[in-house]
DNA sequence: AGTGTTATTGCAACCGATCTCAGCAACCGA
DNA sequence: TCGGTTGCTGAGATCGGTTGCAATAACACT
């Protein structure tokens, strides 16, 4: 259980280290009777390579950083979630970055992962990702954006369709006979929460009613905000999009603590589909995102870059989840 | 930006690749003129040593591995926080393994950890720390629980006063006169779980109530489960402890559905502190547990043991956080 | 001046793989 | 029978550092 290193195996074998080499990483170029024998020795010993040892020779580890600005939001925690199973699936292992939305920090985890070796690298980023800056690092060109990306194509991204999103949350709300919706914004700063944003004035000025947006702040207290200013309203709306389902639970913590019930007084919509959403007070009626899907995709989509250097932008449909903040209106 | 390896620097500096080598890892072996000399030349060659050839001949690399079961519960996910800051202020960087509660995959963890040479490896665990198996493993002994573990004094731990928390809880309640208070156990399975539903029984029983055992279940719907069996009680309890936040967002979820109000109808505390449990509806009262404390604290013992190897076993103390789930006892 | 220490630095083996190149045997067709 | 392939394996350099040991320089002391 100590040193076993390949030349232990090979002489065990009563081969040269170089076969045994290949019997692991190029099976193909060994005679199978051969590469059959060195196997068994080596399971017989407990034998496997070290990884080290490999990414320093091929210059390619199999350690992915996973960058997110917070972990603690339960949208990135279920990214890290599915993409560790997805990374382990596939024989990589996730490193967790955590840059309190610090670009100096992710620039440092970008040097690190680079004299690592890292293959490629997955940014979720809660500030619109800055290609040029991405492009300093080795890996630059090999890291996939979980955001769209304004004016660069080279770099691949997995997206939700915003529009869409917007539009199921805004359908759902009208066939309850809502009619002035406000929105509060999410955490701002990336393309999706203005994607979002745009979506939701555009689609409402369509459908000739005022967009009332109750809070564009960018930080995590958006929510209280957006429910501070709707309690001032004269007039305010009947029912409110979050922009995302933390800002939603704060709107309804907030409208809470002020006596307003939720969806009684004000029907409540969030966007992520967060699995906690299903036991908040009332449960969150929300746009959900197929985050598990997002995180296997990211991981492909750096594959596939890696492998052909294709670039794919995929953009995947959000769907309506209905649970418990959102009811018919009541005049 | 190329390949810039400690040769390239030492020849840049006029020396032998061991004195550059001795400049970075050992300064007080090297004249101080040349070693000054040697990180200026590197600082502007832009050069930082590869931590993979470090790891490879050192036998120790900075990786170290957080194993958690879910990184989806918030606790986990603060824990990961600071940890993860705890880890780069001193040079480490964490690695995230996510077990889903399966022992064969944080076997499979140790095993990488181990093949990567990770100076020791921290877990946070969802069901009782087997130490024996932990020993298979070559940093079997460098391990750091953030749970109780019993009768092996050999790990390291951290743990919160599980009973001063759960006194906490209970003197609250009792100030607010309530007398009768149900206790919904968490995710069952760790120690941690266990001491606090000791505590709870041992403390009801001093004070002369009876105590109410709403649930016990290790899953997630512990908290939905607790809040029917209150909901079928004709004499339920005027108050709930949840053995921790997640749980106790879940009760008042439940019960929110049911149409109980919290904290007007029922009192419900929870055990955490999670930052979330602030924007929840109602803000949750709860006892804090000192998650930012806790990380770095579990990173110091590993360093700590790995050096002298001195084990020590820290028992935090939990601090009572008001907030809006709890009220006055209406009769 | 001669000898013993101590501070610095160079040398070269080593960590555990990968990979190019060369060697050798078997096989193929003319 | 012989040159030309093809398939498989061994040698040895290499990836980018670390470290024990030897060599040299510098300094102290009798």
């Amino acid at each position: 259980m100590s040193d076993l290193s390949i030349d232990v195996v090979a002489k065990a074998a009563g081969v040269h280290r170089s076969t045994v080499s290949r019997a692991f990483s190029r099976p193909e170029a060994v005679k199978s009777e051969t590469r059959e024998h060195i196997l068994r020795v080596a399971e017989g010993l407990g034998y496997t390579m070290s990884p080290l040892a490999q990414a320093l020779r091929r210059k390619t580890s199999t350690i992915i950083p996973l960058i997110v600005p917070d972990i603690t939001n339960p949208f990135f925690a279920e990214l890290a979630k599915t993409m560790t199973q997805a990374a382990d699936e596939r024989g990589y292992q996730l490193m967790l970055c955590v840059t309190n939305g610090d670009p100096a920090k992710s620039d440092g985890y970008f040097t690190a992962m680079q004299a690592m070796y890292a293959p490629f690298g997955i940014v979720a980023p809660s500030t619109k990702v800055d290609t040029e800056a991405l492009k300093r690092f080795a890996f630059g060109h090999k890291v996939v954006v979980i955001d769209r990306v304004e004016g660069d194509e080279s770099v691949p991204t997995v997206t939700v369709d915003s529009r869409k999103g917007i539009m199921l949350a805004l359908d759902h709300l009208h066939s309850l006979g809502h009619t002035s919706i406000g929105y509060v914004s999410g955490i701002a700063g990336t393309h999706t929460a203005q994607d979002r944003m745009d979506a939701y004035l555009e689609l409402t000025a369509q459908s000739g009613s005022l967009p009332v947006v109750l809070d564009s702040g960018s930080d995590l207290d958006a929510g209280t905000r957006g429910a501070e200013h709707f309690l001032e309203m004269d007039n305010p709306p009947t029912a409110i999009i979050a922009a995302n389902d933390m800002v939603a639970f704060a709107v309804i913590s907030a409208l809470g603590r002020s006596g307003l019930r939720v969806p009684d007084d004000v029907s409540v919509i969030g966007f992520d589909g967060l699995a906690l959403g299903a036991r908040f007070n009332p449960p969150l009626t929300t746009v959900r995102q197929p985050i598990a899907d997002m995180g296997h995709i990211a991981i492909e989509l750096a594959e596939k870059q890696n492998g052909d250097g294709s670039v794919d932008h995929i953009v995947l449909e959000p769907e309506l989840l209905v649970r418990g903040s959102t009811s018919e209106l009541r005049k």
